[in-house]
DNA sequence: CTCAGTGCAAACTATTTGCAGATTT
DNA sequence: AAATCTGCAAATAGTTTGCACTGAG
Protein backbone atom coordinates (compact mmCIF):
# COMPACT_ATOMS: atom_id res chain seq x y z
CA UNK A 1 0.00 0.00 0.00
CA UNK A 2 1.49 3.54 -1.39
CA UNK A 3 1.61 5.43 2.07
CA UNK A 4 3.77 2.34 3.67
CA UNK A 5 6.37 3.05 0.67
CA UNK A 6 6.51 6.36 1.36
CA UNK A 7 7.16 6.21 4.97
CA UNK A 8 9.38 3.43 4.76
CA UNK A 9 11.34 6.15 2.64
CA UNK A 10 11.71 7.92 5.26
CA UNK A 11 9.25 10.90 3.82
CA UNK A 12 6.47 12.12 5.36
CA UNK A 13 3.34 11.70 3.89
CA UNK A 14 1.71 14.27 1.76
CA UNK A 15 -0.79 14.74 -0.52
CA UNK A 16 1.48 15.06 -3.65
CA UNK A 17 3.48 11.88 -2.36
CA UNK A 18 0.31 10.30 -2.20
CA UNK A 19 -1.16 11.35 -5.56
CA UNK A 20 1.98 11.12 -7.59
CA UNK A 21 2.42 7.47 -6.26
CA UNK A 22 -0.92 6.40 -6.85
CA UNK A 23 -0.86 8.11 -10.47
CA UNK A 24 1.75 5.72 -11.44
CA UNK A 25 0.39 2.66 -9.73
CA UNK A 26 -2.92 2.79 -11.08
CA UNK A 27 -2.76 3.93 -14.29
CA UNK A 28 -2.47 1.96 -17.53
CA UNK A 29 0.51 4.39 -18.89
CA UNK A 30 3.23 3.44 -17.45
CA UNK A 31 6.03 5.93 -18.28
CA UNK A 32 5.51 9.54 -17.65
CA UNK A 33 7.23 12.64 -18.08
CA UNK A 34 7.21 15.12 -14.97
CA UNK A 35 4.86 17.35 -16.82
CA UNK A 36 2.89 15.11 -17.62
CA UNK A 37 2.48 14.01 -14.00
CA UNK A 38 1.66 17.78 -13.18
CA UNK A 39 -1.27 18.15 -15.50
CA UNK A 40 -2.93 14.71 -14.12
CA UNK A 41 -2.72 16.01 -10.73
CA UNK A 42 -3.98 19.37 -11.99
CA UNK A 43 -6.83 17.56 -13.90
CA UNK A 44 -7.27 15.36 -10.77
CA UNK A 45 -8.46 18.33 -8.18
CA UNK A 46 -4.96 17.91 -6.84
CA UNK A 47 -3.03 21.33 -7.13
CA UNK A 48 0.52 21.36 -6.99
CA UNK A 49 3.84 23.40 -7.98
CA UNK A 50 5.97 21.49 -10.87
CA UNK A 51 8.54 22.09 -8.39
CA UNK A 52 7.13 19.42 -5.84
CA UNK A 53 6.68 16.99 -8.70
CA UNK A 54 10.09 16.70 -9.36
CA UNK A 55 11.29 17.17 -5.85
CA UNK A 56 8.96 14.26 -5.44
CA UNK A 57 10.22 12.11 -8.40
CA UNK A 58 13.70 12.88 -7.47
CA UNK A 59 13.54 11.94 -4.15
CA UNK A 60 11.01 8.56 -4.88
CA UNK A 61 13.65 7.35 -7.11
CA UNK A 62 16.34 7.76 -4.35
CA UNK A 63 14.66 5.79 -2.83
CA UNK A 64 13.97 3.04 -5.52
CA UNK A 65 10.25 3.30 -5.79
CA UNK A 66 10.53 4.57 -9.12
CA UNK A 67 12.97 4.83 -12.08
CA UNK A 68 14.00 7.38 -14.41
CA UNK A 69 14.80 7.28 -17.99
CA UNK A 70 16.88 9.32 -20.42
CA UNK A 71 14.88 8.10 -24.09
CA UNK A 72 15.91 10.16 -27.26
CA UNK A 73 14.24 13.75 -26.92
CA UNK A 74 14.87 16.16 -23.95
CA UNK A 75 12.56 15.09 -21.19
CA UNK A 76 13.26 12.08 -18.69
CA UNK A 77 9.87 9.62 -18.22
CA UNK A 78 9.52 8.00 -14.68
CA UNK A 79 8.23 4.41 -14.28
CA UNK A 80 6.71 2.91 -11.31
CA UNK A 81 9.56 0.13 -10.07
CA UNK A 82 8.06 -2.75 -9.93
CA UNK A 83 11.18 -5.17 -9.10
CA UNK A 84 11.50 -6.44 -12.65
CA UNK A 85 14.11 -5.15 -14.74
CA UNK A 86 13.34 -4.82 -18.84
CA UNK A 87 14.28 -2.51 -21.44
CA UNK A 88 12.45 -1.07 -23.74
CA UNK A 89 11.08 -0.58 -27.27
CA UNK A 90 10.00 3.02 -28.29
CA UNK A 91 7.63 3.97 -31.00
CA UNK A 92 9.01 6.84 -33.07
CA UNK A 93 6.08 7.74 -34.43
CA UNK A 94 3.54 7.58 -31.73
CA UNK A 95 5.72 7.59 -28.94
CA UNK A 96 4.48 4.40 -27.57
CA UNK A 97 6.45 2.37 -25.18
CA UNK A 98 6.41 -1.59 -24.83
CA UNK A 99 8.82 -3.15 -22.06
CA UNK A 100 10.76 -6.46 -22.75
CA UNK A 101 13.04 -8.66 -21.33
CA UNK A 102 15.77 -11.01 -22.70
CA UNK A 103 17.85 -13.43 -20.47
CA UNK A 104 20.24 -13.97 -23.10
CA UNK A 105 21.11 -10.33 -23.85
CA UNK A 106 21.03 -10.24 -20.05
CA UNK A 107 23.62 -12.62 -19.61
CA UNK A 108 25.83 -11.40 -22.79
CA UNK A 109 25.64 -8.46 -20.76
CA UNK A 110 27.07 -9.50 -17.95
CA UNK A 111 29.56 -11.59 -19.90
CA UNK A 112 31.23 -8.53 -21.68
CA UNK A 113 31.77 -6.32 -18.45
CA UNK A 114 33.16 -9.57 -16.93
CA UNK A 115 35.63 -9.54 -20.04
CA UNK A 116 36.45 -5.89 -19.82
CA UNK A 117 37.12 -5.81 -15.97
CA UNK A 118 34.29 -3.64 -15.64
CA UNK A 119 31.95 -3.63 -12.25
CA UNK A 120 27.94 -3.51 -13.94
CA UNK A 121 26.16 -1.74 -11.58
CA UNK A 122 23.52 -0.42 -14.17
CA UNK A 123 22.45 -0.56 -17.95
CA UNK A 124 20.22 0.74 -20.59
CA UNK A 125 18.97 -0.96 -23.59
CA UNK A 126 16.07 1.21 -26.12
CA UNK A 127 15.45 -0.11 -28.97
CA UNK A 128 13.83 2.63 -31.63
CA UNK A 129 11.59 2.59 -34.30
CA UNK A 130 7.83 2.09 -35.03
CA UNK A 131 4.80 -0.68 -34.58
CA UNK A 132 3.77 -2.19 -37.46
CA UNK A 133 0.37 -3.00 -36.01
CA UNK B 1 39.78 13.51 -46.10
CA UNK B 2 37.78 15.95 -44.26
CA UNK B 3 36.95 18.57 -46.27
CA UNK B 4 35.39 16.20 -49.07
CA UNK B 5 32.83 15.03 -46.35
CA UNK B 6 31.95 18.10 -45.14
CA UNK B 7 31.38 19.14 -48.49
CA UNK B 8 29.86 16.25 -49.53
CA UNK B 9 27.36 17.43 -46.71
CA UNK B 10 26.27 20.12 -48.96
CA UNK B 11 28.09 22.39 -46.17
CA UNK B 12 30.59 25.59 -46.69
CA UNK B 13 34.08 24.24 -45.81
CA UNK B 14 34.56 26.78 -43.11
CA UNK B 15 37.09 26.98 -40.47
CA UNK B 16 34.93 26.11 -37.70
CA UNK B 17 33.54 22.90 -39.49
CA UNK B 18 37.08 21.98 -40.76
CA UNK B 19 38.46 22.06 -36.90
CA UNK B 20 35.76 20.12 -35.72
CA UNK B 21 35.88 17.52 -37.34
CA UNK B 22 39.84 17.58 -37.55
CA UNK B 23 39.16 17.42 -33.58
CA UNK B 24 37.33 14.65 -34.10
CA UNK B 25 38.97 12.72 -36.67
CA UNK B 26 42.84 12.67 -34.86
CA UNK B 27 41.84 13.12 -31.10
CA UNK B 28 42.51 9.72 -28.71
CA UNK B 29 39.91 10.92 -26.65
CA UNK B 30 36.29 9.78 -29.01
CA UNK B 31 33.69 11.21 -27.18
CA UNK B 32 33.23 14.90 -26.73
CA UNK B 33 30.53 17.01 -25.31
CA UNK B 34 29.88 20.51 -27.37
CA UNK B 35 31.26 22.39 -24.57
CA UNK B 36 34.39 20.40 -25.02
CA UNK B 37 34.22 21.07 -27.98
CA UNK B 38 34.19 24.18 -27.35
CA UNK B 39 36.87 24.17 -25.04
CA UNK B 40 39.63 22.62 -27.31
CA UNK B 41 39.22 24.75 -30.23
CA UNK B 42 39.61 27.89 -28.41
CA UNK B 43 42.80 26.12 -26.96
CA UNK B 44 43.77 25.41 -30.10
CA UNK B 45 43.86 29.02 -31.31
CA UNK B 46 40.42 28.87 -32.99
CA UNK B 47 37.72 31.19 -32.23
CA UNK B 48 34.82 30.25 -32.25
CA UNK B 49 31.24 30.72 -30.70
CA UNK B 50 29.29 28.18 -28.89
CA UNK B 51 26.61 28.31 -30.75
CA UNK B 52 28.66 27.85 -34.35
CA UNK B 53 29.48 24.75 -32.21
CA UNK B 54 26.09 23.59 -31.61
CA UNK B 55 25.02 23.94 -35.13
CA UNK B 56 28.09 22.76 -36.43
CA UNK B 57 27.40 19.29 -34.28
CA UNK B 58 23.65 18.92 -35.84
CA UNK B 59 24.49 19.47 -39.22
CA UNK B 60 27.06 17.22 -39.32
CA UNK B 61 25.42 14.61 -37.05
CA UNK B 62 22.07 14.86 -39.83
CA UNK B 63 24.81 14.42 -42.74
CA UNK B 64 25.72 10.89 -40.64
CA UNK B 65 29.38 12.33 -40.38
CA UNK B 66 29.02 11.95 -36.61
CA UNK B 67 27.00 10.40 -33.86
CA UNK B 68 25.42 11.80 -30.60
CA UNK B 69 24.59 9.78 -27.56
CA UNK B 70 22.50 10.80 -24.66
CA UNK B 71 24.20 8.53 -21.87
CA UNK B 72 23.12 9.42 -18.30
CA UNK B 73 23.49 12.91 -16.84
CA UNK B 74 21.87 16.32 -18.74
CA UNK B 75 24.66 16.27 -21.37
CA UNK B 76 24.71 15.07 -24.77
CA UNK B 77 28.37 13.63 -26.06
CA UNK B 78 29.06 13.13 -30.05
CA UNK B 79 31.95 11.04 -31.19
CA UNK B 80 32.77 10.69 -35.33
CA UNK B 81 30.95 8.04 -36.77
CA UNK B 82 33.32 5.39 -38.29
CA UNK B 83 30.62 3.03 -39.52
CA UNK B 84 30.72 0.80 -37.38
CA UNK B 85 27.96 0.01 -35.41
CA UNK B 86 29.07 0.03 -31.42
CA UNK B 87 27.46 0.11 -28.00
CA UNK B 88 29.29 1.95 -24.77
CA UNK B 89 30.14 1.03 -21.33
CA UNK B 90 30.62 4.05 -18.99
CA UNK B 91 33.00 4.34 -16.19
CA UNK B 92 30.82 6.48 -13.86
CA UNK B 93 33.55 7.32 -11.40
CA UNK B 94 35.65 8.18 -14.30
CA UNK B 95 33.89 9.18 -16.93
CA UNK B 96 36.00 7.01 -19.44
CA UNK B 97 34.15 5.32 -21.87
CA UNK B 98 34.63 1.99 -23.30
CA UNK B 99 33.23 0.67 -26.78
CA UNK B 100 32.30 -2.97 -27.61
CA UNK B 101 30.66 -4.95 -30.13
CA UNK B 102 28.47 -7.99 -29.92
CA UNK B 103 26.38 -9.92 -32.62
CA UNK B 104 24.85 -12.07 -29.65
CA UNK B 105 23.38 -9.22 -28.57
CA UNK B 106 22.50 -7.47 -32.18
CA UNK B 107 20.96 -11.05 -33.35
CA UNK B 108 18.66 -10.71 -30.19
CA UNK B 109 17.57 -7.53 -30.70
CA UNK B 110 16.70 -7.96 -33.84
CA UNK B 111 14.45 -11.14 -33.19
CA UNK B 112 12.96 -9.30 -30.37
CA UNK B 113 11.75 -6.81 -32.48
CA UNK B 114 10.30 -9.42 -35.06
CA UNK B 115 8.77 -10.84 -32.27
CA UNK B 116 6.88 -7.43 -31.34
CA UNK B 117 6.15 -6.55 -34.81
CA UNK B 118 8.47 -3.66 -34.55
CA UNK B 119 10.63 -2.15 -37.22
CA UNK B 120 14.29 -1.66 -35.98
CA UNK B 121 15.62 1.73 -36.71
CA UNK B 122 18.09 2.01 -34.24
CA UNK B 123 18.80 1.16 -30.80
CA UNK B 124 21.07 2.50 -27.31
CA UNK B 125 22.81 -0.43 -25.33
CA UNK B 126 24.87 1.47 -22.80
CA UNK B 127 26.52 -0.19 -19.44
CA UNK B 128 27.22 1.77 -16.45
CA UNK B 129 29.38 0.57 -13.82
CA UNK B 130 33.29 1.11 -12.87
CA UNK B 131 36.28 -0.52 -14.66
CA UNK B 132 38.59 -2.34 -12.09
CA UNK B 133 41.76 -1.76 -13.37
C1' DC C 1 5.91 22.41 18.76
C1' DT C 2 9.37 21.11 15.39
C1' DC C 3 11.10 20.00 11.21
C1' DA C 4 10.06 18.45 6.80
C1' DG C 5 7.38 19.78 2.81
C1' DT C 6 5.22 23.11 -0.32
C1' DG C 7 4.29 26.84 -3.80
C1' DC C 8 6.10 30.56 -6.05
C1' DA C 9 9.31 32.94 -8.48
C1' DA C 10 13.87 33.38 -9.59
C1' DA C 11 18.05 30.83 -10.96
C1' DC C 12 20.41 27.51 -13.76
C1' DT C 13 22.10 24.53 -17.53
C1' DA C 14 22.12 22.90 -21.98
C1' DT C 15 20.75 24.15 -26.28
C1' DT C 16 18.49 27.08 -29.92
C1' DT C 17 17.42 31.20 -32.50
C1' DG C 18 17.26 36.18 -34.49
C1' DC C 19 20.02 39.23 -36.59
C1' DA C 20 23.63 42.02 -38.73
C1' DG C 21 27.96 41.52 -40.38
C1' DA C 22 31.60 38.21 -42.39
C1' DT C 23 32.93 34.47 -45.50
C1' DT C 24 32.57 30.92 -49.07
C1' DT C 25 31.70 29.85 -53.77
C1' DA D 1 27.12 39.13 -56.04
C1' DA D 2 24.37 35.46 -53.85
C1' DA D 3 23.82 32.50 -50.43
C1' DT D 4 25.53 30.46 -46.53
C1' DC D 5 27.79 30.98 -42.16
C1' DT D 6 29.24 33.13 -37.93
C1' DG D 7 29.36 35.46 -33.34
C1' DC D 8 26.78 37.65 -30.10
C1' DA D 9 23.18 38.15 -27.16
C1' DA D 10 18.67 37.05 -26.17
C1' DA D 11 15.33 33.27 -25.98
C1' DT D 12 13.88 28.52 -24.71
C1' DA D 13 13.02 24.19 -22.31
C1' DG D 14 13.65 21.33 -18.63
C1' DT D 15 14.89 21.23 -14.11
C1' DT D 16 16.59 23.10 -9.59
C1' DT D 17 16.81 26.20 -5.72
C1' DG D 18 15.92 30.06 -2.09
C1' DC D 19 12.64 31.48 0.87
C1' DA D 20 8.69 32.28 3.77
C1' DC D 21 4.70 29.82 4.79
C1' DT D 22 2.09 25.35 5.64
C1' DG D 23 1.27 20.97 7.38
C1' DA D 24 2.64 16.21 9.24
C1' DG D 25 3.99 13.79 13.27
Amino acid sequence: MDKNDIKQAGLKITKPRIEILKLLETSKKQHFTAEEIYQELLAHDTKVGIATVYRVLTQFVAAGLIMKHNFEGDQCVFELDRGEHHDHMVDMKSGRIVEFHDEVIEQRQREIAKEHGFELLDHSLTLYGEFKD
